[in-house]
DNA sequence: TTGACATTACCGTCCAGACGGTACAGTAAG
DNA sequence: CTTACTGTACCGTCTGGACGGTAATGTCAA
């Protein structure tokens, strides 16, 4: 029964995360969220009872997003092993979304909490990666490797060029497959 | 002496960043730093006009401790490269101070510009690690694991057990040295 | 030495505005 | 009648920071 809602929720949800990233990460308020999906403020508060609803629905949506194009990009390339499909898929995700995750910082400053099922997440999946990567130094180095490539798009931190991160994806899908 | 000895400042800069690491990145007020530091708020105002420089300050005074911890580390072992001792002084930043940088929420939420001299920082220490290491395959992988493993700390992430952050800071430093 | 003034380093209060959230009446569609 | 809102009015709280003191510490002239 998962499948209903209205196209509000979804209108809410991506305002959100436009409001974080134009207002900055600590001007997110429900007002300007409300104004900027089209709906009024009784609207909102009607379909994410409380601020803390709102951001908990960013960070689900977030986690299902990933977990969707994960199997998606296992299915497409069942030959590929899953650390390299990782790697590729994040990859690809910093590249494209600029620092669309700038919502992460106003769910931070709001309740560090919110962040308890990314962390469940991420472990879950380090987990399955241990089972599957015979060799561990191989899925250490290149799983914080890409880990800090996440954290320099989330930070806005443009250090490497076009080349050097090209240079760095091949080097550590090199390595996994090695 | 032209140099006024304020303790005040370094009591103050500490309780901010205790407060935001107690009461959450989102909640850093000037009255609650201002008690926590045993000072009032006219006298933190005094210290700090105001709370953007207050983070400023913050920010500062982070680049420079650091900046020091590496100057210092590099004369206690010139014979390492530069890139090793980077690598073994990060690993060990992000093994004490557990979660000390919260503070640095408190000031993306703030205003993201915060950042900025912390990127400047970073770019660089990144040229002259450039300049530096001869393999930017080895340069950009151990970077960026390196700055995973920060990512990880700092957002009190506890993905990897003792002996996994072991084993993954032995191999970078292999790696860098190989 | 002393008295007069200046600066430093802080104290404590007050306030305007923003924000989350409530309440409630109305409404258009199915 | 229910669902999914709109719109307005309102409340209590929190927060940055402006402001007016004030005690201690210099500084300097007589």
């Amino acid at each position: 029964m998962k499948q209903k809602k209205s196209n509000s929720r979804e209108k809410i949800l991506t305002a959100a995360a436009d409001v974080a990233r134009e207002a900055g990460p600590g001007n997110l308020s429900l007002d300007a969220v409300a104004s900027r999906a089209g709906v009024s403020k009784g609207g909102l508060l009607y379909n994410f009872p409380s601020k803390a609803k709102l951001m908990q629905a960013l960070v689900e949506e977030y986690l299902n997003d990933f977990q969707q194009a994960l199997e998606t990009a296992r299915a497409a390339e069942p030959d590929k092993t899953l650390l390299a499909n990782y790697l590729r898929l994040s990859a690809q995700e910093c590249d494209e979304t600029k620092d669309a995750a700038s919502w992460i910082f106003s769910a931070i400053a709001e309740d560090p909490d919110f962040l308890t099922p990314m962390k469940t997440f991420k472990r879950q999946l380090f987990e399955r990666l241990k089972a599957d990567t015979p060799n561990l130094k191989t899925l250490l180095v290149t799983y914080l490797a890409i880990e800090g490539l996440r954290s320099l798009s989330l930070f806005d931190t443009d250090l490497l060029n076009e080349g050097e991160r090209e240079l760095l994806v091949d080097t550590l899908l090199e390595i996994a497959n090695g």
